[in-house]
DNA sequence: CATAACAAACAATCTTGCCGGTTTTTGCTG
DNA sequence: CAGCAAAAACCGGCAAGATTGTTTGTTATG
């Protein structure tokens, strides 16, 4: 049986293990290897921590490899030495990142007993954790950036909607109630994520209350669409 | 009666005009004015202009001064004189999208007749088209630079808060239906903002279609948020 | 004549990629 | 198993290019 396939005996946390291997970024397993290149790999991620860090805080326009490396602890030098030019390092930030998103995604799910996962609004908070996090932000800040870098785009576009197709096809494993209606799925997914997204675009200028408020709606809605309430099809 | 008094018998040309008076940007205005004091205005809205298409195009962090001069066409001393430094121009810039960004989406709601104006997908369209334009393009990547860059927050923050509430007290007056709920209107314009906006940042990722679903999925949604089928409350 | 609009050149600061040099680890060989 | 050369990890400095704000000069308007 090919990777696809479902097997419904398969238990939430075996289908979120596999679900986040086929997003696991290469490089960075240091299992049975020596010890060069066990340093190699905790420096990189050291690196990639680092860059998360700089995004977050100051944005893709202000990341120097300076900062990156300072924030690292290693020298700037050191550090073109795993990742030549600026380009290599972003790409392995975008893998990173959308793994790492996933990973606390599927964590929060797993942590939920069946009757509780189907609840309206835990959907939405476990999203809401997983686009809270750094390495979110950081990817934010990319995809943002990509949209008027030429350079950045070549580099983030591939990437990122080879991954948002994985993590969809991967995550909807974990929503058993879902399973029948993968188009609904994929829309319930961009729906929430598009206005998570803009609510977190705003976060600085809008009062906390409306953001709540918004969050709080959103949640209802994702709970109608799923019982089939707003039939999609205008 | 105060400016902010209802006035039932206006009619919604009126109406929106009066809204977007309280926005207009300050020294743009050529009105009787000398031929000197006009030309500076002229080159102020090209250079004004010129930053737009640059943000749009660009993006924050590659928006230059140098550019901006270019795209107006004049040279970069001369641009300084208007503007003497790049913070001063962005301030400028600010406050002008957020102008032509009501402006465009009260001349959309100006142009729909009543009937029309209060079916369910025409906010959400006319939302759409605003929110599509050079001048939102321009204003957005301003409010995402802002979250990470402290000077520019610094300008940039006052004015949104400041330009966001005034727009939402002022463009209620384009709808009657929403006249007795104003919290109602806040939510629907700060979910319908939110989701929009993120669709905007994921224009080059995501597939035509699903954006035009989720466009399609929340213009259904306003429109049960308006009748009340929603309550709001959880 | 004073002021505004416009132009061009300049210094100071940053950022990137590259290069030479040092230390540590690895693997081969006598 | 001692020794040694290759490779990997790491460091500091440099030149080229870009960006900002200032300054000096020119033309047109009031």
């Amino acid at each position: 049986m090919g990777v696809l396939g479902f097997r419904g005996t398969d238990s939430v946390d075996e289908i979120s293990i596999r679900a986040l291997a086929l997003l696991e970024p290469e490089g960075l397993d240091a299992e049975g290897q020596g010890w060069q290149q066990r340093k190699s790999v905790q420096t990189r991620i050291a690196i990639l921590d680092a860059a998360i860090d700089c995004l977050q805080t100051h944005g893709y326009g202000r990341t120097t490899t300076q900062l990156i490396a300072e924030i690292a602890g290693i020298s700037r030098g050191a550090m073109l030495h795993h990742y030549a030019t600026k380009q290599d390092l972003i790409a392995s930030v975008i893998d990173y990142t959308v793994y790492k998103r996933w990973e606390i995604f599927l964590d929060g799910i797993r942590a939920l007993k069946d009757p509780a996962r189907i609840q309206k609004m835990a959907g939405i908070e476990i999203s809401w954790n997983s686009l809270q996090t750094p390495e979110y932000a950081a990817y934010l800040e990319l995809a943002i950036a990509a949209r008027t870098d030429p350079n950045l785009a070549k580099i983030f576009l591939p990437r990122a909607r080879r991954l948002d197709q994985t993590a969809l096809a991967e995550t909807i494993r974990a929503f058993p109630e879902w399973a029948h209606d993968l188009e609904g799925y994929a829309l319930a997914m961009d729906y929430a994520t598009a206005t998570l997204s803009g609510l977190l675009i705003n976060r600085d200028t809008w009062p906390e209350s409306s953001q709540r408020e918004v969050r709080a709606f959103l949640g209802k809605t994702i709970a109608m669409l799923r019982h089939g309430d707003l039939n999609r099809a205008a």
